[in-house]
DNA sequence: GCATATTTGTCCGTATGTATA
DNA sequence: CTATACATACGGACAAATATG
């Protein structure tokens, strides 16, 4: 009844995680296993466990005989992983109940940010922002659904690396996720739903257009 | 430029992924690392890759310091299942083009479902009404959905295996899936979504009927 | 509750195959 | 084309945890 009792397979796969979604490891790097089994000081049977975790989960690429690097997001995959987004929320939204549980969540989720704007913290205003976007989703009530949308915010998060300025990725959408959680309440399933899509178009042509430059 | 040069690993993981869906090893069922590696003359390390792949995949189940065994997937992974597939489908034929070129191999799985049916080739029946949802899925024009659809379909298979007989299950929806094309051609997406959504509620209702006996 | 046997987890050394300089 | 570096796969070894008596 205690904690999963990770392996230290998946706990170097959680480390290496970290460190990609952290910036520390850049897209289209190279991780070569010698080097970093004695970096992380596991054997490289052990490291190989968690390349393949990563691999599978979209984070790492892997090329036989060739070595593993950060997954490098195209614009495809960019467009991708919207469309996944806007199958995925707006049927959350559209299907939720006005009392499900998780709207709480979403509500909390809109005041962290507000209040992280204050005080200029736009790392909290992003997590938050994807706190936010996790809860939505929990709407569905699947563990399945969930997991699979962690992984995608994993790839996403990749993707926001490359990007200098948080505040433009974030702030501007506060509002707007605070506009989704009062509409829920009232039961304008529909509305939210609308208003989520707008989002989600709005967010991926922001992200786009850096990748364009 | 020639083959993906798969390695040996993911070579054993989908060897044994074909013993799990032929119902050769039993949902439950124990695998030793030392037993299997002996009788896929593999070394016990490439086979534990095998396994974190197929784990990953939903296929075998992971217990550190207890071994893997074949997924038993119980009520709620069957409520569960059926829940992504509500989303992903019903949204993909909600939102589909009357001329993406998908539509058409979905007609043709039907006729091959047709066909089969005439020669009581029960397990064909079986295989086209997969293929006709594999190409419903690919309405969405999204790798990502369609990768995450095919491991959910290798989950559905586990559970289906449990189950003596296949015309029971598949051979009524024939004609469902006819009309589902039909309404797609003339632009009836709502009909059409609204048609599969029952589809998808009685096959849940039949197969969790086998679960409770 | 305790000791033992079995199985998994982890690591190392080595040989082979592959890609790249 | 050759050579080097690295990933891949193997087998054996020991440690850790579990299950069984």
């Amino acid at each position: 009844m205690n904690e999963p009792a990770a392996s230290l397979g998946s706990t170097i796969a959680a480390t290496i995680r970290q460190w990609v979604v952290e910036g520390r490891l850049l897209p289209g790097q190279r991780l070569s296993e010698k080097q970093l089994a004695e970096q992380l000081e596991v054997s490289r049977n052990t490291l190989r466990e968690a390349f393949r975790l990563l691999t599978q989960q979209g984070l790492l690429t892997h090329i036989p005989y060739a070595g593993v690097m950060v997954a490098r997001p195209d614009l495809a995959a960019i467009i991708d992983i919207y469309r996944v987004r806007q199958l995925i929320e707006c049927q959350a939204v559209a299907d939720a109940s006005p009392h499900h549980p998780a709207i709480a969540r979403m509500a909390q989720a809109v005041e962290q940010a507000r209040a992280a704007r204050e005080e200029h913290a736009w790392l909290t205003v992003g997590s938050a922002n994807i706190d936010f976007h996790r809860a939505l989703v929990s709407l569905t009530d699947s563990p399945r659904i969930e997991a699979i949308y962690a992984d995608l915010c994993a790839e996403l998060r990749l993707a926001f690396g490359l990007v200098d300025d948080p505040a433009r990725i974030h702030a501007p959408y506060i509002e707007s996720n605070s506009a989704i959680v009062e509409l829920l309440k009232q039961g304008e399933n529909q509305q939210a739903a609308t208003r989520l899509a707008a989002y989600l178009q709005q967010s991926e042509r922001s992200l786009l257009a850096v990748y364009k430059g």
